[in-house]
DNA sequence: TATGAATGAGCCTTCATTCAT
DNA sequence: TATGAATGAAGGCTCATTCAT
């Protein structure tokens, strides 16, 4: 699996192109960039980024697929751990914190994933196929994580798994979505009237939902 | 506090362009609205539109705080019910969840809102004054429902009671967002793979957060 | 029918627009002409052509539609002339080279009017429809005269009006588009060995033609 | 005058990229090609197209000359006919008709050639006194046909045989170029009232100008 | 107050041509 | 000679906002 150095050379463009893009959003805000922004940033010609995207759609994309991607590497490493299922789901509710608070483009990105697969011929590109699975496994470990933990009698098994599974991740991307703003200092008042943390409203969250979905002879002796 | 005619037809007029602005948005899209589509739903001239709307972020905003004003209502006759504090957050959570099927264009503006505060002057302006302040509103129905249970002994009292409000608001939001999305067939592989409802999901989530607050023999354990 | 102040303006402002595209294309051929140099050239906003035509494609059918109203007026008169059919269509051919020489911008958009019309949007427009109208018309004075000439035996009837007519009209353009380049000194070397007007060319084909569907009693005594 | 493998190549590899070029304007039509297109359809790389020829519309003036070539050819055979020269104008058309129907894309960019040789540069190409040198050839062959016709008395004398051959060029081109056409249904409402074949259409014209050029004796007979 | 014509900055995208390898 | 990645000028079009009437 050996790359010329052509291929080489190509793919490190793509990522130049990304990096770049990654960075004018952190820095400018996702709905403050054009063509002409990100092909400076990159020091690129502009014909160059349509050389390696199809669109400034595109691009997104492939920034979600990046992120999707990294995060389903940190889920990866978090279902390792020995640790009964109840756990492992409190874990991959911190290993999703961690990701957002270091990796922030990406949330931001995230959220504009709908709108990126709203348009018809990037839905069928590739890119697109590889986001959706790359979803799909991140899915999948939050419902592994939920199988054990009901297996090994830490979660309540009166839950189908999969659907558990999505509120979790609806509610969890709610939550921190929430709190990423209160720190972004995107206003919002309600945020300010009470003073906490990102990181303790997550583990609020964490404590609540895990409580929630604990089998009562655990939660006894929790 | 009488309206003189001309003051009243001057708020007919504007909740004219607003009505139109709803329809528009859940015709076509926010994406898809311009200032001209606007005006003849409205029927009205283009220049109409800005002599009650500043711009037209300024008419989201309004469009926004319309719906955070709907939505306080219900969510204030929720709370008259008399039930223990637990039961009237799963109150409000059913009270959100049916609002929201009722009136989906308010949750798609409600999701547009932080792009709406981005702009430095609207974010001053009375309008948003206003939004803010029915944010502050709805966060302060859930906070009393958290501190009736406190009280009357059916939420766990270890968390306070705000923070836990803004994680409850936030969750529903993540949660509802996610179900919404798969009833309106946006793509989105994930959601495909497991058959469950709007209803059930939220179902689900109520009675997972209830759990995990409720105060029992269980959790005063620990 | 009186017109409004409005739609008054709203016409010249239109005309506006046709009389500037029409002197650039004189000035700069019409190959070279960008919406940013229309909107120069008639001192008005780039966007204000796109309020008064739906694309730059557009604006050429509109000259094609105003040139072939102007070459039908011109037919018409010519048509009115007590001559025999013969005499009536060398009428119409002196006419027609006329007109090209007159106002040989008409000729240069006559030639792209496929083009505009190969754009399936703009082929389903009032102002296509009006341009293929215009044309019909124009072929149907020739018709008429060759009618007319078969009747007053003029003309030899061994043809088909229509038939004779399209032959008539096609043969009448090729010949004035090659005399018509030779003037504006767009090179072509076969062009240069011989020096003829094309006056004297147009004439030379009126005369052929002429001959060509004389009847044989007429013929021979011209 | 033995030419190197080299220089064979060289050549094939020209002729190449304008057999691809040739098939694609026929796929396309000629406004939709780009050199893109022509390098994969020609299975070179881009940058060889540049080394072949000076710029995308050279590429079309090379079709242009190969077109005239190949027309001049086969008006050179017609010419051999042993036949009055009238007759042999009117193989000459039917020569012209019969090329036209088999090889629509050297019509095709024929009518293009104006456009070509606006360019400066392009003008003063080898290439292109190439092509205008075809051009007079072409003209040459009708001369002739005219010039002998004179002689033999089948042709009125009454005018310059260059002058009218241009004529004759001129017109044939405009009446082909109407049936052409209509056959390619590219609309155009007043082909439709009438329904002619290409092929009676030219024959029609044939006859016209045959009877139109003949001697009177000539054409008392016919 | 109401209108809608006018504006022009701004955007994405295309493509002929160049040039380093 | 062959390649194809890189370029960037150029182009058509959109749309929120302004302003004269």
């Amino acid at each position: 699996m050996k790359l010329t150095r052509k291929e080489r050379e190509r793919i490190a463009r793509r990522e130049l192109i990304i990096d770049a893009t990654e960075n004018l959003i952190d820095r400018l805000g996702i709905d403050n960039i054009t063509m002409d922004t990100i092909a400076t940033e990159a020091e690129v010609g502009k014909g160059t980024l349509y050389l390696h995207f199809k669109s400034k759609k595109s691009i997104y994309l492939a920034i979600s697929e990046r992120g999707s991607r990294l995060l389903n590497h940190a889920f990866g490493k978090a279902l390792l751990k020995e640790l009964p299922g109840l756990k492992l789901i409190e874990e991959l509710g911190r290993t999703y914190l961690k990701f957002v608070q270091e990796n922030p483009v990406y949330f931001t990105v995230f959220n504009y994933y709908e709108s990126l697969i709203n348009d018809d011929d990037l839905a069928q590109s590739e890119l697109a196929q590889r986001c959706e699975e790359s979803a799909r496994e991140a899915m999948t470990y939050i419902v592994r994580a939920l199988q054990i933990g009901m297996q090994d009698g830490s979660i309540n098994n009166k839950y189908d798994p999969h659907e558990l599974g999505i509120v979790i991740w609806g509610a969890s991307r709610g939550v921190i979505h929430m709190a990423f703003h209160k720190q972004k200092k995107h206003h919002m008042k309600i945020l300010d009237d009470v003073n906490f943390s990102l990181q303790s409203l997550v583990s609020n969250f964490i404590e609540l939902i895990g409580t929630g979905m604990a089998n009562d002879q655990q939660s006894k002796n929790n």
